[in-house]
DNA sequence: TTTATTAATCGTACATTTGCGATGAACTAT
DNA sequence: ATAGTTCATCGCAAATGTACGATTAATAAA
Protein backbone atom coordinates (compact mmCIF):
# COMPACT_ATOMS: atom_id res chain seq x y z
CA UNK A 1 0.00 0.00 0.00
CA UNK A 2 0.84 3.44 -0.90
CA UNK A 3 1.04 4.88 2.58
CA UNK A 4 -0.13 8.11 3.32
CA UNK A 5 2.49 10.52 2.89
CA UNK A 6 0.85 13.73 4.51
CA UNK A 7 0.09 10.87 7.83
CA UNK A 8 -3.12 12.09 8.83
CA UNK A 9 -3.05 12.50 12.62
CA UNK A 10 -6.25 11.28 14.61
CA UNK A 11 -7.04 11.57 17.84
CA UNK A 12 -6.72 9.50 21.11
CA UNK A 13 -10.61 8.92 20.58
CA UNK A 14 -10.65 8.05 17.37
CA UNK A 15 -8.12 5.32 17.39
CA UNK A 16 -9.78 4.33 20.20
CA UNK A 17 -12.98 3.54 19.41
CA UNK A 18 -11.71 2.38 15.78
CA UNK A 19 -9.69 0.17 17.61
CA UNK A 20 -12.54 -1.31 19.88
CA UNK A 21 -15.06 -1.42 16.57
CA UNK A 22 -12.38 -3.41 14.77
CA UNK A 23 -12.84 -6.03 17.71
CA UNK A 24 -16.23 -6.47 17.29
CA UNK A 25 -16.12 -6.45 13.66
CA UNK A 26 -16.44 -9.96 13.00
CA UNK A 27 -19.67 -11.50 14.26
CA UNK A 28 -17.71 -14.31 16.33
CA UNK A 29 -16.40 -12.28 18.16
CA UNK A 30 -19.77 -10.78 19.04
CA UNK A 31 -21.00 -14.67 20.04
CA UNK A 32 -18.02 -14.71 22.45
CA UNK A 33 -18.35 -11.30 23.91
CA UNK A 34 -22.34 -11.94 24.77
CA UNK A 35 -21.23 -15.94 25.70
CA UNK A 36 -18.88 -14.20 28.34
CA UNK A 37 -21.09 -11.64 29.70
CA UNK A 38 -24.08 -14.07 29.82
CA UNK A 39 -21.17 -16.39 32.07
CA UNK A 40 -22.69 -19.02 29.76
CA UNK A 41 -18.79 -20.32 29.79
CA UNK A 42 -15.26 -19.19 30.51
CA UNK A 43 -12.67 -21.19 29.71
CA UNK A 44 -11.22 -21.75 26.17
CA UNK A 45 -12.38 -25.40 25.78
CA UNK A 46 -16.34 -24.64 26.35
CA UNK A 47 -15.61 -22.36 23.79
CA UNK A 48 -14.75 -24.60 21.19
CA UNK A 49 -17.59 -27.09 21.52
CA UNK A 50 -19.98 -24.29 21.33
CA UNK A 51 -18.72 -22.51 18.55
CA UNK A 52 -17.92 -24.91 15.52
CA UNK A 53 -14.39 -23.56 14.49
CA UNK A 54 -11.03 -24.73 14.78
CA UNK A 55 -9.55 -24.31 18.15
CA UNK A 56 -6.67 -22.11 16.47
CA UNK A 57 -9.55 -20.18 15.01
CA UNK A 58 -10.85 -19.43 18.52
CA UNK A 59 -7.70 -18.58 20.00
CA UNK A 60 -7.11 -16.21 17.30
CA UNK A 61 -9.99 -14.40 17.90
CA UNK A 62 -9.71 -14.40 21.57
CA UNK A 63 -6.49 -12.69 21.36
CA UNK A 64 -8.05 -10.09 19.01
CA UNK A 65 -10.52 -9.53 21.86
CA UNK A 66 -7.84 -9.68 24.39
CA UNK A 67 -5.75 -6.93 22.86
CA UNK A 68 -8.73 -4.54 22.53
CA UNK A 69 -8.78 -5.21 26.40
CA UNK A 70 -13.06 -5.85 26.07
CA UNK A 71 -11.68 -9.14 27.71
CA UNK A 72 -9.16 -10.74 30.62
CA UNK A 73 -7.63 -14.02 30.77
CA UNK A 74 -6.75 -15.84 33.51
CA UNK A 75 -4.11 -19.12 33.60
CA UNK A 76 -5.31 -21.85 35.21
CA UNK A 77 -3.24 -24.22 34.35
CA UNK A 78 -3.99 -26.19 31.82
CA UNK A 79 -6.79 -24.10 31.06
CA UNK A 80 -7.24 -20.04 31.02
CA UNK A 81 -10.33 -18.75 31.92
CA UNK A 82 -11.89 -15.68 30.15
CA UNK A 83 -14.01 -12.75 31.06
CA UNK A 84 -15.25 -9.74 30.24
CA UNK A 85 -12.54 -6.52 31.11
CA UNK A 86 -15.38 -4.77 33.79
CA UNK A 87 -13.95 -1.59 33.27
CA UNK A 88 -12.84 -1.24 29.90
CA UNK A 89 -15.93 -2.79 29.23
CA UNK A 90 -17.76 0.01 30.67
CA UNK A 91 -15.65 2.16 29.07
CA UNK A 92 -16.38 0.99 25.90
CA UNK A 93 -20.05 1.66 26.39
CA UNK A 94 -19.49 5.46 27.52
CA UNK A 95 -17.68 6.02 24.31
CA UNK A 96 -20.56 4.31 22.19
CA UNK A 97 -22.88 5.76 23.97
CA UNK A 98 -21.52 9.84 23.50
CA UNK A 99 -20.44 8.65 19.82
CA UNK A 100 -23.96 7.61 18.93
CA UNK A 101 -25.38 9.98 21.50
CA UNK A 102 -29.02 10.60 19.55
CA UNK A 103 -29.01 14.62 20.15
CA UNK A 104 -25.34 15.05 18.72
CA UNK A 105 -26.35 13.29 15.52
CA UNK A 106 -27.84 15.36 12.75
CA UNK A 107 -29.03 18.56 14.71
CA UNK A 108 -30.23 19.89 11.60
CA UNK A 109 -31.84 18.34 8.91
CA UNK A 110 -29.97 18.44 5.30
CA UNK A 111 -33.04 17.34 3.27
CA UNK B 1 -8.89 -18.92 2.56
CA UNK B 2 -10.57 -22.13 3.49
CA UNK B 3 -13.98 -20.87 4.17
CA UNK B 4 -15.44 -23.05 6.89
CA UNK B 5 -16.81 -26.00 5.60
CA UNK B 6 -19.11 -26.32 8.78
CA UNK B 7 -20.57 -22.60 8.28
CA UNK B 8 -21.35 -21.17 11.12
CA UNK B 9 -24.57 -19.24 11.57
CA UNK B 10 -24.94 -16.07 12.94
CA UNK B 11 -28.03 -14.14 13.87
CA UNK B 12 -29.03 -10.96 12.82
CA UNK B 13 -28.16 -9.00 15.62
CA UNK B 14 -24.75 -11.06 15.63
CA UNK B 15 -24.41 -9.80 12.04
CA UNK B 16 -25.94 -6.59 11.89
CA UNK B 17 -23.42 -5.51 15.14
CA UNK B 18 -20.12 -6.79 13.27
CA UNK B 19 -20.95 -4.68 9.79
CA UNK B 20 -21.60 -1.50 11.80
CA UNK B 21 -18.73 -2.46 14.17
CA UNK B 22 -16.88 -2.81 10.94
CA UNK B 23 -18.10 0.65 8.98
CA UNK B 24 -16.58 2.05 12.41
CA UNK B 25 -13.74 0.33 12.57
CA UNK B 26 -11.08 3.02 10.66
CA UNK B 27 -10.32 6.54 12.75
CA UNK B 28 -11.36 8.01 8.89
CA UNK B 29 -14.49 6.92 9.46
CA UNK B 30 -15.15 7.87 12.56
CA UNK B 31 -13.95 11.79 12.06
CA UNK B 32 -16.38 11.72 9.26
CA UNK B 33 -18.78 10.72 11.32
CA UNK B 34 -18.05 13.44 13.86
CA UNK B 35 -18.11 16.05 11.15
CA UNK B 36 -20.98 15.14 9.63
CA UNK B 37 -22.75 14.79 13.30
CA UNK B 38 -21.78 18.25 14.05
CA UNK B 39 -22.81 19.77 10.91
CA UNK B 40 -19.36 20.84 10.29
CA UNK B 41 -19.88 20.10 6.65
CA UNK B 42 -21.80 18.17 4.30
CA UNK B 43 -20.42 18.24 0.94
CA UNK B 44 -17.80 15.78 -0.31
CA UNK B 45 -15.59 18.61 -1.35
CA UNK B 46 -15.53 20.29 2.17
CA UNK B 47 -14.63 16.93 3.71
CA UNK B 48 -11.35 16.52 1.31
CA UNK B 49 -10.12 19.86 2.30
CA UNK B 50 -10.13 19.08 5.66
CA UNK B 51 -8.93 15.94 5.71
CA UNK B 52 -5.63 15.15 3.60
CA UNK B 53 -6.41 12.42 1.96
CA UNK B 54 -7.28 11.88 -2.18
CA UNK B 55 -10.22 12.70 -3.15
CA UNK B 56 -11.22 8.87 -3.78
CA UNK B 57 -9.88 7.42 -0.81
CA UNK B 58 -12.34 10.25 0.89
CA UNK B 59 -15.08 8.64 -1.48
CA UNK B 60 -14.04 5.24 -1.07
CA UNK B 61 -14.80 5.62 2.95
CA UNK B 62 -18.06 7.43 1.99
CA UNK B 63 -19.20 4.75 0.28
CA UNK B 64 -18.25 2.11 3.14
CA UNK B 65 -20.64 4.68 5.78
CA UNK B 66 -23.33 5.07 2.83
CA UNK B 67 -23.83 0.85 2.51
CA UNK B 68 -23.93 0.99 6.35
CA UNK B 69 -26.53 2.77 6.18
CA UNK B 70 -25.35 4.77 8.86
CA UNK B 71 -24.90 7.70 6.33
CA UNK B 72 -27.01 9.08 2.93
CA UNK B 73 -26.60 11.23 0.06
CA UNK B 74 -28.72 13.46 -1.07
CA UNK B 75 -27.55 13.90 -5.20
CA UNK B 76 -27.13 17.91 -5.32
CA UNK B 77 -25.61 18.13 -8.90
CA UNK B 78 -22.99 18.45 -9.51
CA UNK B 79 -22.25 18.02 -5.31
CA UNK B 80 -23.72 15.40 -3.39
CA UNK B 81 -24.77 16.16 0.14
CA UNK B 82 -24.17 13.54 2.74
CA UNK B 83 -25.66 13.54 6.35
CA UNK B 84 -26.23 11.64 9.46
CA UNK B 85 -28.98 8.47 8.57
CA UNK B 86 -31.45 9.66 11.73
CA UNK B 87 -33.07 6.58 12.39
CA UNK B 88 -30.39 3.74 11.53
CA UNK B 89 -27.77 6.26 13.76
CA UNK B 90 -30.74 5.87 16.24
CA UNK B 91 -30.53 1.64 15.63
CA UNK B 92 -27.09 1.42 15.82
CA UNK B 93 -27.27 3.81 19.40
CA UNK B 94 -29.26 1.73 21.36
CA UNK B 95 -28.12 -1.44 19.64
CA UNK B 96 -24.47 -1.07 21.03
CA UNK B 97 -26.06 0.20 24.32
CA UNK B 98 -27.67 -3.14 24.62
CA UNK B 99 -24.41 -4.55 24.32
CA UNK B 100 -22.14 -2.79 26.14
CA UNK B 101 -25.18 -2.32 29.18
CA UNK B 102 -22.88 -2.55 31.90
CA UNK B 103 -25.36 -4.80 33.67
CA UNK B 104 -24.96 -7.35 31.35
CA UNK B 105 -21.58 -7.72 31.32
CA UNK B 106 -19.48 -10.28 34.08
CA UNK B 107 -22.63 -10.25 36.26
CA UNK B 108 -20.66 -12.83 38.62
CA UNK B 109 -16.82 -12.07 38.63
CA UNK B 110 -14.42 -14.48 37.29
CA UNK B 111 -11.96 -13.94 39.17
C1' DT C 1 9.90 -39.93 33.65
C1' DT C 2 6.19 -40.55 30.61
C1' DT C 3 1.71 -39.41 29.05
C1' DA C 4 -2.38 -36.61 28.67
C1' DT C 5 -4.68 -32.25 28.45
C1' DT C 6 -5.25 -27.61 27.21
C1' DA C 7 -4.44 -23.65 24.73
C1' DA C 8 -1.10 -20.62 22.12
C1' DT C 9 1.59 -20.09 18.14
C1' DC C 10 3.41 -21.20 13.45
C1' DG C 11 2.96 -21.61 8.58
C1' DT C 12 0.07 -21.47 4.72
C1' DA C 13 -3.57 -20.03 1.52
C1' DC C 14 -6.74 -16.95 0.15
C1' DA C 15 -9.95 -12.82 0.87
C1' DT C 16 -10.56 -8.24 2.06
C1' DT C 17 -9.12 -3.55 3.08
C1' DT C 18 -6.72 0.53 2.16
C1' DG C 19 -4.34 3.88 -0.37
C1' DC C 20 -3.22 6.24 -4.66
C1' DG C 21 -3.56 8.24 -9.46
C1' DA C 22 -6.17 8.01 -13.59
C1' DT C 23 -10.31 7.89 -15.77
C1' DG C 24 -15.27 8.31 -16.38
C1' DA C 25 -20.05 10.06 -15.62
C1' DA C 26 -23.24 13.67 -14.71
C1' DC C 27 -24.40 17.97 -14.66
C1' DT C 28 -23.47 23.49 -15.23
C1' DA C 29 -22.04 27.31 -17.39
C1' DT C 30 -20.22 29.68 -21.27
C1' DA D 1 -20.92 22.35 -28.67
C1' DT D 2 -17.09 23.09 -25.32
C1' DA D 3 -15.09 23.49 -21.11
C1' DG D 4 -15.33 23.22 -16.12
C1' DT D 5 -16.76 21.18 -11.72
C1' DT D 6 -17.71 17.49 -8.68
C1' DC D 7 -17.70 13.02 -7.35
C1' DA D 8 -17.67 7.85 -8.34
C1' DT D 9 -15.27 4.09 -10.14
C1' DC D 10 -11.30 1.44 -12.03
C1' DG D 11 -6.90 -0.69 -11.67
C1' DC D 12 -3.07 -1.44 -9.15
C1' DA D 13 0.02 -2.54 -5.10
C1' DA D 14 0.67 -3.59 -0.52
C1' DA D 15 -1.09 -4.52 4.11
C1' DT D 16 -4.17 -6.87 7.00
C1' DG D 17 -7.66 -10.36 8.26
C1' DT D 18 -9.47 -15.04 8.49
C1' DA D 19 -9.45 -19.92 8.46
C1' DC D 20 -7.20 -24.28 8.80
C1' DG D 21 -3.99 -28.13 10.37
C1' DA D 22 0.35 -28.98 12.63
C1' DT D 23 3.30 -28.01 16.19
C1' DT D 24 4.85 -26.30 20.61
C1' DA D 25 4.63 -24.97 25.56
C1' DA D 26 2.97 -25.54 30.08
C1' DT D 27 1.15 -28.09 33.45
C1' DA D 28 -1.15 -32.16 35.73
C1' DA D 29 -1.54 -36.96 36.40
C1' DA D 30 0.16 -41.69 36.02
Amino acid sequence: MKRTLSAVEYSGEEEGMASIAKAISHPVRIRILKLLASQQCCFTGELTEIIPMAQSTISQHLKALLDSGLIQGEINPPKVRYCIHRENWRKAYSMFGGFFNADLACRYDCH
